[in-house]
RNA sequence: CGCGGGGUGGAGCAGCCUGGUAGCUCGUUGGGCUCAUAACCCAAAGGUCGUCAGUUCAAAUCUGGCCCCCGCAACCA
């Protein structure tokens, strides 16, 4: 069984933030949790290099575009290897396998006559190089620099969006999976009902970087036109594709859940089976992060702060799947300390610790034990509810199973049996089994620590196995360290 | 009347679809225990569920008005 996921490719304009940290946390999770199932899993993620914010930027540099993506594309492998993020393959749209795939899809298109060459017409802003709608500049001013705006007229090649509106319409309506979250639905639904598409402009003047057009190389691709056949590049020749999900914010749904959706019906080629759209990560003040308010926080800091681990389950937890959650630094480090020390950190210690003590490294064996657990809904939730794209009610799912094992050991009070080794045994083997049965679902959510949590059992992270085991203890290592004292904030 | 989400004890949230003693985590206070990272267990305090009106024997839950917060609003990515 096979299973591909990707990201959004980010746009290497800076530095990374907390949001592209959020969503490639998000895609690794469940790559993770489909390879611990068992599937054959294709993880995507990648860089967009095209555009020409990318050729402004680099000019304010000094530096050229090629220089300054090169630059950027570093730090962003680097985040990616600091969260433990498990791609299979790193897609950059600048090589050429990528123009390669764009031009193949861009004459499918232009033979059928979904692409063709006219004149556009808008309210331009020079400073912005952007347009604008009447919607968006009522009082036709740049909402940005507050000047009046241009009414230019630009010659170009358009998709034919406007004829596809109602297929895409259908489309979704028709496969309620496909834009997951009924929020997200729901509002493209509604945009998309409101009133008629216009073509898309997807051409831009060739300023020297891009994609330029296969038969007009004074002009190049427009970003978003290239930028989503990243999926189709990346993942065709490896034979994933159709894409199962595409894990991306709600900023950019209307890319993905109508312009994309189109192009590969208009190229004839199935489209992807889920469109996961995540919640936007929020300052602690419960609003956008941005430069303005000086309210963003860097997930490089944060990691210099508090374990790798701790940061995935903060942001996986603390942030409901399919909406906006505020990130606030202090909440992550109390439960890095109750919930990822206490609990889950604390359990291990406790039994693993007791059971060496009374009997060296040899736990107790399966053999005549009295199995306490059923794990059986527990597994079978977690599965529905990953299914669900529910991430954050998982893991809440396997905190209650956390906290009923601890509760377990406080009932049956294992260090208070002096004389009775059988029962003894069953309650440390009890407790060895609901370690090891939580530390393996843990693992696409912690994987370091919970590599680290069955080591200590003389287990290997791997495929998914609720059999009792013979296990052999270690001495356990403090999975969480408290932290201490307050660390300084790093949103400043 | 652009579209959508939300307003529940100090904080963050669940409950609302399928009305009927208001629940969870953290925090606070008191007690207990000791296997464990000053951990863990028990108990207590704390809420007129944004607001006004309606339906009903009964409304956080259904209906309508209003107030407040937030996101989106299609060619910047």
């Amino acid at each position: 069984m096979k299973f591909s996921i990707t990201t959004a490719i980010d746009y290497p304009n800076g530095m990374p933030h907390l949001g592209h940290a959020y969503e490639k946390i998000v895609a690794d999770v469940y790559a993770r949790w489909y390879r611990f199932l068992g599937y054959e899993v294709y993880f995507l993620t990648g860089t967009d290099e095209n555009g020409q914010n990318l050729v402004k930027t680099a000019e304010k540099m000094g530096i050229s575009p090629k220089a300054m993506v090169d630059q950027n594309v570093l730090h962003f492998k680097d985040l990616c290897s600091k969260l433990n993020i498990s791609y299979d393959e790193y897609i950059r749209t600048s090589e050429q396998r990528h123009h390669d795939a764009t031009h193949h899809f861009w004459k499918i298109l232009e033979s059928k006559g979904d692409i063709y060459f006219s004149k556009y017409q808008g309210l331009y802003c020079t400073n912005c190089e952007a347009y604008y709608t009447e919607l968006q500049a009522p009082d036709r001013k740049c909402p940005e620099h507050h000047r009046p705006l241009d009414e230019v007229e630009e010659e170009g090649y358009f998709f034919k969006t406007s004829q596809y509106q109602s297929w895409v319409i259908e489309t979704i309506k028709g496969n309620p999976n496909f834009v997951m979250s009924e929020f997200s639905r729901k509002e493209i639904l509604s945009r998309l009902e409101s009133e008629p598409m216009r073509d898309l402009s997807i051409t831009r003047p060739n300023k020297g970087w891009g994609i330029p057009v296969p038969s007009k190389p004074e002009y190049v691709i427009y970003t978003w036109f290239d930028a989503l056949i990243n999926y189709y590049t990346a993942s065709e020749p490896k034979k994933f594709w159709p894409n199962d999900v595409h894990v991306i914010g709600r900023d950019i749904l209307w890319f993905h859940a109508v312009i994309w959706p189109m192009m590969l019906h208009a190229a004839g080629l199935p489209l992807p089976q889920q469109i996961n759209v995540h919640g936007m990560v929020l300052a602690a003040d419960g609003k956008k992060m941005s430069k303005s308010l000086n309210n963003g926080v860097d997930p490089f800091e944060v990691i210099k702060l508090v374990p790798v681990d701790s940061f995935r389950y903060y942001i996986l937890r603390a942030i409901p799947s399919h909406s906006n959650g505020a990130f606030v630094l202090d909440d992550l480090l109390k439960r890095h300390q109750s919930e990822l020390g206490n609990d889950y950190g604390n359990l291990l210690m406790r039994v693993v610790k007791l059971a060496r003590k009374r009997s060296g490294d040899a736990a107790p064996k399966p053999e005549g034990i009295k199995l306490h657990f059923n794990f059986d809904s527990l597994i079978a939730e977690v599965k529905d509810l990953m299914t669900k794209r529910e991430h954050h009610r998982a893991l809440d799912r396997i905190w209650q199973e956390v906290n009923v094992v601890n509760g377990y050991i406080n009932d049956s009070a294992p260090w208070a049996i002096k004389e009775d080794l059988v029962k003894f045994n069953e309650v440390i083997y009890n407790g060895l089994y609901g370690i090891d049965v939580v530390s393996q679902l843990l693992a696409p959510f912690i994987p370091e620590t919970s590599a680290k949590a069955l080591a200590s059992l003389g287990l290997r992270p791997g495929t998914f196995d609720q059999a009792p085991k013979n296990y052999t203890l270690f001495d356990p290592p403090v999975l969480f360290p408290r932290i201490e004292p307050a660390p300084p904030s790093p949103s400043s």
